[in-house]
This record gives C-alpha cells, sequence and structure tokens, in this order.
DNA sequence: GGACACTTAAACATAC
DNA sequence: GGTATGTTTAAGTGTC
C-alpha cells in the first residue's frame, strides 16, 4: 500500500471530475462522474503511476480493479489507492477484499454478515469474503469474454478463464458451469465457431466469435441487466455508511441526502484514448469536452434515505449488496486533478458515486462495444 | 397455463 | 487412455 501522498491544491485548482475506470477491458475506457470536493486538501498518492490513465489499461488479466475510492475516503486526509501491483488475484468484481486494504477507509474486521454473504472457512484467508453469483446469463459472459478480446475471437479455455478472472464465484463453483458455457456456444445462434488456423493452431479446440447479427441483441440484454443493476447498486454505499456508524467513522451521509436528481446521475462515457489521453491538450484544457453524446449513458443513482432499518432490510434483499464498489480514478496532470473551466465546487457537500461491480462493468462493455462497433 | 429463456446435468462423439 | 472440446437431449426454474 502507497503510503506517502501529495495534496491537492486548493478546491480553487481542481477538477470535480473523477476518471471511473471500467473494471476489464484491455481497451482504455474512461467514465466521469460529477463530485463535490470538500473544502479540506484531499491527499493523493505520490506515485503517479498510481493514478495515471495507464493504469487504468493494464489488462483484466492483472486484475480488474486499480483505484478505489469510498464514501469515507474523500473526508479523510488521506486517500490511498489500490493499484493493480497490490491487489490481489482475489480482489475482484464481486469482491471485497479491497474495502479493508485501504487503510482508514473502512475498519480490518469483516464486514456485517447478512443471509446474502456466505461466510468463509477460516482455512481461506485469502479468499474474497463474499461472492455472488453474477447477474449475466452465460451468453452474457460469453459476449463479454469475446469482445473483452483483442481478437474478438476466444477458444473456450480462455472464455472460461475470462469468466474465472472477472467473476470469483465461478473460482469455487462445481464445474458444471463450463458445461453450461459450451452448451450454450454450441446452441445459441449468437456464437460462431471458427476453426483455428492449422498452421498456428495451439491447443485443442476451436476459435468462438459474436456473429455480428446478434451482437445488437445481446448488447441489448447487457444493457437491460446493466440497468436494472445499477439501479439497484445504492446498497453498499449503505452498507458502508452503517459500517462507518458502527465504528464510530466520519461517514459522508449527507451526500445522499442530495434532493437534486440531477446530481444523482453519473456520466458514464468511453470515448477514445486518444482523446482522453492525458497528453492530449484539448482534454488537459477540458476534461469533459470529448464527451459525446455517443459515448454518453446516464445512470440515475437514486436518493437513499438510509435510515437503520430499512437498509438493513435492502441489503439482506439485494443479491448483489455485496458487489458494490467505486472504483474512480482520479485524473492527474501534474499531481492535480484537473479543473473544468465552468466547475462550480460544492464545497459543502461530496457526492457519492458508486457502482456496483457488476453494472461498473456491463458499462465498460456496453460503452466500449457502443463506441467501437464493426 | 403456456411460451420462452435460461440453467443444469448428462450422455456421447471427436480431437489432441 | 485421459482430458478437453463440441453437440445434443432432457428436465427444472423463473419470467412474461
Amino acid at each position: 500500500m502507497e503510503n506517502s501522498s501529495h495534496t491537492l491544491p486548493p478546491p480553487s485548482l481542481c477538477s470535480n471530475t473523477f476518471e471511473v475506470s471500467l473494471p476489464f477491458s484491455s481497451s482504455p475506457q474512461r467514465t466521469y462522474c460529477r463530485v463535490s470536493l470538500p473544502p479540506s486538501p484531499i491527499s493523493f498518492p505520490s506515485s503517479p503511476s498510481s493514478l495515471s490513465p495507464a493504469t487504468a489499461e493494464s489488462s483484466h488479466s492483472s486484475s480488474p480493479l486499480s483505484h478505489c475510492i469510498a464514501p469515507q475516503c474523500l473526508e479523510g486526509q488521506n486517500i490511498q489507492c489500490l493499484t493493480p501491483a497490490n491487489i490481489s488475484d482475489q480482489d475482484d468484481l464481486t469482491c471485497l477484499n479491497w474495502l479493508h486494504q485501504r487503510g482508514n477507509l473502512l475498519p480490518l474486521q469483516p464486514l456485517p454478515r447478512t443471509p446474502t454473504l456466505p461466510q468463509l472457512e477460516p482455512s481461506q484467508p485469502n479468499q474474497p469474503l463474499v461472492s455472488s453469483k453474477p447477474p449475466y446469463s452465460f451468453s452474457s459472459l460469453i459476449f463479454m469474454a469475446i469482445e473483452d478480446s483483442p481478437q474478438k475471437r476466444l477458444p473456450v479455455k480462455d472464455i472460461y478463464d475470462w469468466i474465472v478472472s472477472n467473476f470469483p464465484f465461478y473460482r469455487t463453483a462445481s464445474g458444471g458451469w463450463r458445461n453450461s458455457v459450451r452448451h450454450n456456444l454450441s446452441l445459441s445462434k449468437s456464437f460462431r465457431r471458427i476453426q483455428r488456423d492449422k498452421s498456428q493452431s495451439v491447443g485443442k479446440g476451436s476459435l468462438w466469435c459474436v456473429c455480428p447479427e446478434y451482437r445488437t441483441a445481446l448488447l441489448e440484454v447487457l444493457r437491460k441487466t446493466h440497468r436494472y443493476h445499477s439501479t439497484n447498486s445504492n446498497l453498499l454505499n449503505k452498507s458502508a455508511l452503517l459500517e462507518a456508524d458502527e465504528f464510530g467513522l466520519p461517514a459522508v451521509c449527507d451526500s445522499l441526502e442530495i434532493s437534486d436528481p440531477l446530481s444523482h446521475t453519473l456520466l458514464l462515457s468511453s470515448p477514445s484514448p486518444q482523446a482522453l489521453s492525458i497528453d492530449n491538450p484539448s482534454f488537459s484544457d477540458n476534461p469533459t469536452c470529448s464527451l459525446t453524446p455517443d459515448h454518453e449513458e446516464l445512470v440515475t443513482m437514486e436518493s437513499v434515505d438510509y435510515q437503520h432499518e430499512e437498509v438493513c432490510e435492502e441489503i439482506e434483499k439485494d443479491p448483489l449488496s455485496d458487489s458494490g464498489y467505486i472504483e474512480l480514478h482520479y485524473y492527474e496532470s501534474q499531481q492535480y486533478l484537473l479543473l473544468p473551466t465552468d466547475t462550480e465546487l460544492d464545497l459543502e457537500t461530496v457526492e457519492i458515486l458508486q457502482l456496483d461491480a457488476e453494472a461498473q462493468e456491463a458499462a465498460g462493455s456496453l460503452l466500449d462495444l457502443a463506441g467501437g462497433g464493426y
């Protein structure tokens, strides 16, 4: 964990735009959300590499997570971000270990147990705390895996690996799901088998790709799943707030009481890497300038009334309550966040913008695909 | 209640 | 022969 930090300049020189990295793509993706910064200086890790966009471009094979912040993070003086180097394989899309690797973010104690959060065996200290079944169908998983590959085609084994890499649930699941993957590949018209080039053939089996004519339908299914779960993705927020309260941490609760519905929108975007390159002067001048309607998707962040009883009740209901996290990349330029020229910082409020992991994932895939096309 | 989508399990064939 | 891959069938579940 990076301990050293540097301090941002006063808010007048800071951006209120955070970069949200989408967790799984070999291609760079950027998501932006508007976050009002607190008046006090915020500290960031001093290592430029831990904040640079390059980390967001790391392959999912290392870890889909790179930097994460939680509500408490914004209020504290030290923001400790996770990097691929300090996140183990277990820190994955549906894993909450990251919460406990964040120093002051959450106490180094187990999360409150709920009926939906399976207990870990003591003999598996490095396993994810929780791992619920992803909401995506096998078709969607296969689709995402293939689309996330550079060549847009994968052997079945790599599809397995992608799923396991991104959804810890399948690490411990019995092998039947692999059968289901193969079953889907064979049965679904959405996927097409391609004979490997004999001259370069390594390994068994064929390559699988997505049929272009079914790509739109797959995308729509993924989009619907994403939307459904993104609207139910606030529950971890509430869980974190409860924890903060329980352990006497300074939860940033006010942020969840904002009544302005516009302030509860998260702007997701996947502009081209070039447009968002930190070296791109136009972007440096205005981080939002490259966002186009084609690349935007608004995800409503519901207003939250976080009374204890209600929260607990909802957490137990939510099958994905174990999978939410914020993954925000602070966009750094010359050690300072970039400031949009028209920024009006609300110094009283910190808006907590949070997506659950799967929602981010779906969003990342969707947006990446929507931006890419064939 | 029926159609449909999806999951899971199983059997079998084929290729490496 | 063992394993991975690919195909097919069947049954069960959930949703619309």
